[in-house]
DNA sequence: GCTCGACTATACAGATCGGTATACTCGTCG
DNA sequence: CGACGAGTATACCGATCTGTATAGTCGAGC
């Protein structure tokens, strides 16, 4: 990637997450990345095309950032569940102040043949595979306490990030977090 | 309102939840609403005033819903939750096949100052606050408890409107229900 | 019968949308 | 030196955006 393009999936990435896919355009991304129309067209091809390398990236960088935690956490299935908290709630604390990235563009995408809606849902299914597989790692979890614990951190984890978005609440991932561990207390032996 | 606005009010709240608010121009909705331009701007003002009624409107019907599932509800505030949650499912069944309106427009509505901001927010905190003060009724169960299991009903329930837009896993608002349950059976004596 | 509010129809303004075209500069590599 | 890829600058295309203007239709109430 050269480096006017990595400018400009920059500038929209911060813009497209801040005030929306469609409230954004392509003369806006180029000016604020210093960066012609030209470029974009010649590196990207299409605005769609930049929004999927948007949200693409946002996942690389999450998963990465995921992946750093899930090492650096403390042996054992349960901690590294609490470790995935961890990593959202440091990751909120750098990239996300309105909420779920995925969420959003979501809700601004409604045709699902929109090659970005394969990289939104394939994040969140693959983040339900994961707290599944964690959850299945506990001693004395069957498969199918794992898929029901894999579902219930599923949706204390979503509904963290869109209540972080929303700010009904103070540091809503810590208290998911402790929700979580109160869960994974109360399933097995620990 | 007369019965372009109405007209006008419904082709815009199926517009704006389906396709998002930035991608629906006022030429579409008065088009899909058999109304004209000058209607619209007659009755409504700007597109702005359209977003903010859309929003409302969406709000006071699902305080109704919910209100009538609280009526039916079995007396006592455990049972009354759970009818926070079969409300949630009956309405995702008849008016949400892509989650939470309030989420979604949050993600398109960047300026604080926009009057749909203060309908959003309001409706999260107002459910907050449904969810504490319902805890807050159940024997044996302090304010600082309430806070506590007002916050982690207010994660599922969020958690499980948008698994339900993102289709993660099908009916994640009965899976929401079940875990509010169980939440409730280890948080007090009934 | 006449006024008035609600509504339709159409055209337009000014701006911005995504996307393309032409012409230029500059550093690098062979 | 010369070719080439990357980037810049600018102008333009057709379409669409929010919002406004003019002109006319229709039915109900006084």
């Amino acid at each position: 990637m050269t480096p006017a393009a990595r400018r400009a999936l920059a500038a929209a990435e911060r813009l497209f997450y801040d005030r929306g896919i469609h409230a954004v355009g392509v003369d806006l991304i180029a000016a604020e990345a210093g960066v012609t129309k030209k470029t974009l067209y010649d590196r990207f091809g299409s605005k769609e095309q930049i929004v999927v390398e948007y949200l693409a990236d946002r996942d690389e960088r999450w998963r990465a950032l995921l992946a750093e935690h899930l090492d650096a956490a403390p042996s054992g299935p349960r901690a590294r569940i609490l470790a995935v908290f961890d990593a959202s709630r440091a990751w909120m604390g750098e990239n996300g102040s309105k909420g779920c990235s995925m969420v959003n563009a979501h809700a601004e995408i409604s045709d699902p043949a929109h090659p970005a809606h394969s990289v939104i849902t394939g994040q969140k299914r693959w983040m339900l595979d994961l707290f599944t597989r964690l959850a299945g790692e506990i001693e004395g979890v069957g498969p199918e306490d794992a898929d029901r614990l894999g579902r219930a951190l599923m949706l204390l984890h979503e509904g963290a990030l869109v209540a972080h978005g929303l700010k009904v609440f103070p540091d809503p991932v810590a208290r998911a977090r402790e929700e979580a561990d109160a869960l994974l207390a109360a399933s097995a032996s620990g």
